[in-house]
DNA sequence: AATTTTTACAACCGCCAATGG
DNA sequence: ACCATTGGCGGTTGTAAAAAT
């Protein structure tokens, strides 16, 4: 089992979670539990049942309105809780797993360029959020610190002790709007079929635009903002050093982030769009035979789809129950992208019965939701869908991940051994490799993996899909 | 092999800003 | 202008697992 995570739960939360509840609803229910409006919010570690409630509400009404999840499906969460569950976990394109060489340098360059600023990094990393990389750097601090190393390589250093005489410079620029409407993949694609921009390996700030007017001063950024003094600094003189460009004479060109910018874009723009929100079915298709499970893809073969599996269960209750599950680990089930994976927590219900039925009900209801929220009223307009050709451009685009190893690609090196700027090795060995080491084999139990072994490493560049997810077409 | 240390990670907390009534 | 709601951000904590001793 996962972690017996500490329930920190039975604390007073005085604060009103997102402001999903008004002041009173901070009355305890011990055991990691919380009252609002009579319903018992949990805390802790979600359940992958948890998890499905919460992607089928997203799936069928979008993000936002987070507060809403709780009120409208019972999911006994509150709305700040299923955002952090939504953005750090469960959106589509996460990637998973141990940092690249490539990814822990671009992470050490922004650092040195904006300190801690996990959000605004997490925008030029694609498939990582800001938690990952804040638990990335402090474990990184600690690690230096330990070792008596300094925090930045000399180059980055200088970079490092400019910013504490000037303005931070701005962020790479967002990328044209006129890219690509849409596509889960996009950000990772390009990034790994470029390599790593130019613009993320080198910072050059003197060629950069004009910083923009300085913001309010903000007392609680201010704070924040730096990071702490270098341990061994190179460059520690009390004045400010020049910083040269790398580049010569030549200044390269504007850099251009691979990323959408969080400022004008929708949070989480990459969310692979229905056709919303009516869409939800529950007839699977041969699509929905077909799944990811830690780093292989599997399909179930003809004999295995009965015809009359009209249904799907999920093998574990509300409880969260894995005794039906295959071998996997239930961790993995637990964090569906661990594997750097499609959700797996479904089988075929082989005898006709139906199965516990919560994946269907939640199902209809979000679709009576949605049903009712299209009453020939003025529906929201359907968000962005993916034409035919677009999809057929990411089954292209999936396909040349699938066969570019490229060493220098983002995003390969998931189960490599990474070493940072100064060669040491990060003291821990990628645990899905130890964990793919461990997993039994599907295989035995009537599942066919479709790709090699190999495939992992292109999995775990965050390529994933909701194709698989039951009933989505 | 047993124990200790370190790392990775998820989830929570507290605060702030934006928004809308 | 005020207040409530909502979403977001950065800091912190606790635990399991891995690595080191």
């Amino acid at each position: 089992m996962m972690m017996m995570m500490r329930r920190r739960g039975n604390q007073v939360n005085a604060q009103n979670e997102g402001g999903g509840s008004s002041g009173d609803s901070g009355l305890i229910n011990g055991g990691g539990e919380e009252r609002e409006n009579d319903k018992i919010l949990k805390k802790g570690p979600w359940t992958a049942a948890e998890d499905m409630m919460l992607i089928g509400y997203v799936r069928a009404h979008g993000e936002g309105n987070w507060n809403a999840v709780h009120k409208n499906t019972g999911l006994a969460r509150c709305g700040k809780s299923c955002r952090l569950r939504w953005a750090n976990h469960l959106r589509p394109n996460l990637k998973k797993g141990a940092f690249s060489a490539e990814e822990e340098r671009v992470i050490v360059e922004l650092h040195a360029q904006i300190g801690n600023k996990w959000a605004q990094m997490a925008t030029q990393l694609p498939g990582r959020t800001d938690n990952e990389i804040k638990n990335y750097w402090n474990t990184r601090v600690k690690r230096r610190q330990r070792q008596g190393l300094p925090l930045y390589p000399p180059d980055l250093e200088q970079l490092h002790t400019l910013r504490h005489y000037s303005q931070p410079p701005p962020l790479l620029p967002p990328p044209p709007t006129t890219a690509a409407p849409f596509s889960f993949q996009t950000p990772m694609m390009s990034l790994h079929t470029l390599t790593m921009p130019s613009a993320l390996h080198h910072l050059h700030i003197p060629h950069r635009p004009p910083p923009p007017p300085p913001p309010p001063y903000n007392p609680r950024s201010a704070a924040t903002t730096l990071p702490p003094p270098p341990l061994h600094s190179p460059n520690s003189a009390s004045t400010p050093p020049t910083l040269q460009s790398p580049s010569g004479s030549t200044p390269p060109p504007p850099p251009v982030s691979p990323l959408p910018s969080p400022h004008n874009q929708p949070p989480f723009s990459t969310l692979p769009l229905i056709d919303y929100p009516t869409s939800i079915t529950l007839t699977p298709t041969a699509a929905d035979y077909d799944f990811f499970h830690n780093n292989k893809r599997f399909k179930l073969g003809e004999s295995q789809i009965n015809n009359n599996s009209s249904s799907f269960m999920l093998p574990f209750s509300n409880e969260q129950n894995y005794s039906n599950l295959p071998s996997s680990s239930s961790k993995n089930f637990h964090q569906p992208h661990l594997d750097s994976g499609l959700f797996y927590p479904f089988k075929t219900v082989q005898d006709g019965s139906s199965g516990d039925g919560l994946l269907e009900d939640m199902l209809r209801e979000s679709q009576a939701l949605a049903a009712e929220a299209n009453d020939g009223r003025n529906k929201e307009p359907p968000k962005e869908m993916k034409s035919a050709a677009q999809l057929d451009q990411e089954e292209e685009d999936y396909s040349k991940l699938l066969n570019d190893d490229g060493p220098t690609s983002m995003g390969m090196a998931i189960n490599e051994w990474p070493s940072n700027d100064s060669g040491e090795s990060s003291a821990r060995k990628p645990s899905a490799v130890t964990d793919n080491e461990k997993q039994p084999a599907l295989e035995s139990q009537g599942f066919t993996p479709l790709f090699p072994d190999d495939h992992a490493a292109a999995m775990s560049s965050g390529v994933q899909s909701w194709d698989n997810f039951p009933g989505i077409r």
